[in-house]
RNA sequence: GUGGCCAUAGCUCAAUGGUAGAGCCCCAGAUUGUGGUUCUGGCUGUUGCGGGUUCGAGUCCCGUUGGCCACCCCA
């Protein structure tokens, strides 16, 4: 039996690699002032008809329960977010400052760095439709990367605004019903035959090369790059207008991570979305938004394709998930005092493993290796004394067993 | 959802249509109280699954499931 397509088995590895990814995208949100809260992985069918239109349920894992409600796994957390906010945010102080670290889940045929089932971490500041909101969120982005250890060798920001070609279209006397399909040809240009494109925009064809081409200049994307710029970040974006991200919730600002060999997927992406609460909501609260997503599949792949950063990462969840004192039996007849000392370590807070049967004391020193013990107490002839062995340097001494708590107290703080 | 490539031991991979193998991992030993190295031995396969062609199929053909890649879509 194997999981199921698109989903992952965690092997002890690989969850202490994701846990690792967990606690440093937490570090680097709280030490920008964010929060972290969670919604149901449940939830109705409609709150994502309602924001994406019925398209939308072929894309999703959902079927009608025993109490013929019709359901879905999230896709994603917006919706949540908006469901939540629209409904508590009068006791909360504006701006929210928000991420959380859902597992989301999407049908669709699995490739690499997409599958059906992952973990990403949502940051959303909500309440504020000032500039500063999208500085301080795409900084976010860029330092949660550079956390890893990455540099803007290995990563670039692309930023664009909606806003822009929402103002080229008018301009242009498009009519509105026909925004979100010209800006999914300019979203997709990148990736087609530029005649292709061009026939596909027809009259605009002109306009919108002559942006696409370096013609087109942002005022306020530049003002955003002077504000990075003041944090020191500048060298990690860059202004590309062809970003325009399929969803059509988008109202500002935008932007997508990539690596800079171009060999993955986008590892993040979001954007200004200031309409959306007010939409899911009915119209009940309306707030502006901003935010991004960061997939742990993307980023993984990223890590383990970087050795440098993925060996500094390995070395934490290695000294995480060491033992720090392993018992070594070598006279089955002092397993009871070495058992009541297990339990005292224990208490005292040490990770602490040893056989649960018989075994040869050089199995022993090898269990104790394997567990990445730094310590080793042999009990056997030496009782009441306990023979302590530092496994790296391989020096031992003898300490009194009632004594021993106080001198590893002393000696090795954690 | 569409198309192309792939599928051999737990892992990485060999094997002209002619008796299924290696390395790693794991387990056990190297005269019984000391670990990383070394040496010896052991374990594991319906060659993804189901049909077909053939004296004979891991190898060729069809189907199916799964994986990879490109589309679609991208939260």
């Amino acid at each position: 039996m194997q999981p199921l397509p698109g989903f992952r088995d965690f092997l002890p590895d690989d969850c202490a690699f994701r846990y690792a990814l967990f606690a440093r995208w937490r570090e680097v949100c709280r030490g920008y002032g964010f929060v972290e809260w969670d919604a149901p992985v449940l939830e109705s069918t409609e709150l994502y008809t309602k924001k994406s239109g019925p398209e939308i349920v072929g894309q999703l894992f959902n079927f009608t329960d025993k109490g013929e409600r019709e359901v879905a796994m999230r896709p994603e957390l917006t919706p949540s977010l908006a469901r939540v906010v629209a409904a508590h945010e009068r006791a909360f102080r504006k701006p929210l400052k928000w991420f959380s670290l859902p597992q989301c889940f999407r049908y669709e045929k699995q490739q690499r760095g997409r599958l059906r089932e992952h973990f990403q971490l949502n940051c959303d500041l909500i309440g504020d439709a000032s500039a500063a909101a999208d500085v301080e969120v795409i900084a976010l982005a860029i330092d949660l990367l550079r956390g890893f250890g990455f540099t803007a060798s290995n990563f670039v920001v692309r930023l664009s605004d909606r806003e822009f070609w929402t103002d080229l279209l008018r301009e242009q006397n498009v009519p509105d019903e026909r925004w979100s399909e010209l800006l999914q040809v300019i979203d997709k240009s990148e990736r087609e035959p530029r005649e292709k494109t061009a026939e596909r925009l027809g009259p605009l064809a002109a306009a919108v090369f002559d942006v696409l081409d370096g013609g087109g200049r942002s005022e306020k994307l530049e003002a955003l790059v002077r504000e990075l710029d003041a944090r020191g970040l500048a060298e990690y974006v860059k202004i590309d207008l062809s970003i325009v991200r399929g969803l059509a919730y988008y109202t500002g600002v935008v932007f997508e991570v990539f690596d800079r060999a171009g060999a993955l997927r986008a590892i993040a992406g979001g954007g200004r979305y200031d309409n959306l609460i007010a939409q899911l909501s009915d119209g009940a609260v309306s707030l502006p938004a901003v935010g991004f997503a960061m997939g742990d599949v993307v980023l993984g792949d990223l890590i383990k394709e970087t050795p440098e950063i993925f060996a500094r990462l390995a070395d934490v969840v290695s000294r995480q998930s060491a033992l720090d004192i392993y018992l070594v039996i070598a006279k089955e007849e002092r397993r009871p005092e070495a058992m009541r000392q297990l339990q005292q370590l224990r208490d005292a807070g040490w990770r602490v493993d040893c056989p649960l049967a018989a075994a040869k004391v050089g199995k022993q020193f090898q269990a104790a290796e394997a567990g990445g013990a730094k310590i080793t107490l042999l009990y056997g002839d030496e009782w009441p004394s306990v023979k302590m062995k530092t496994l790296a340097t391989r020096e031992e001494v003898l300490v009194p067993n009632e004594e021993l708590l106080q001198r590893l107290g002393c000696s090795r703080g954690r």
